[in-house]
DNA sequence: AGCTTGACCGACC
DNA sequence: TGGTCGGCCAAGC
């Protein structure tokens, strides 16, 4: 008898959790939004939810297309999340671009994403 | 029940 | 330009 009770129904990610990845999803290659964009974007959560889903379910999406407010890729997957912005074509600066860092030692010299450029609002593509 | 931690953000210095 | 502080929401202990 069993009451149909879904409660113990597994593998259904929340509902926040399934908006935030339908949306990744949906993110063009060459566009990136930030945590805080798909969390105003969905109008409920804030960015460290968004960011907590994705570090949990991310796996399954385009995950290097969600990145901070400063541009900056995912610690520990810069490398990985670098291959897909030179293969989709996601607009970077630090490296090809001008003002590199010229022997600083900032960290490492990885580049980061243009949010001016690279901002995906949610909207249709528009030139 | 409360406290701590996070793939964060914006403001301030 | 980069480091610090407080705020937000949810999950874990």
């Amino acid at each position: 008898m069993p009451q149909v009770t879904d409660s113990g129904n597994d593998r259904a990610l929340p509902p926040f959790a399934e908006l935030v990845l339908d949306l990744t999803e949906l993110i063009p290659p060459g566009r990136v939004m930030t945590y805080g964009d798909v969390a105003e974007y969905l109008g409920q959560g804030g960015p460290r939810q968004v960011g907590r889903v994705m570090a949990l379910y991310g796996a399954a999406v385009p995950w290097w297309r969600v990145i901070r407010a400063d541009g900056a890729l995912l610690p520990g997957h810069e490398q990985r999340a670098l291959g897909h912005y030179r293969e989709e074509g996601t607009p970077l600066r630090g490296t090809g671009g001008r003002g590199p860092a010229r022997g600083s030692k900032a960290a490492e010299d990885l580049p980061r994403v243009d949010l001016k450029l690279a901002r995906w609002d949610g909207l249709p593509a528009h030139p």
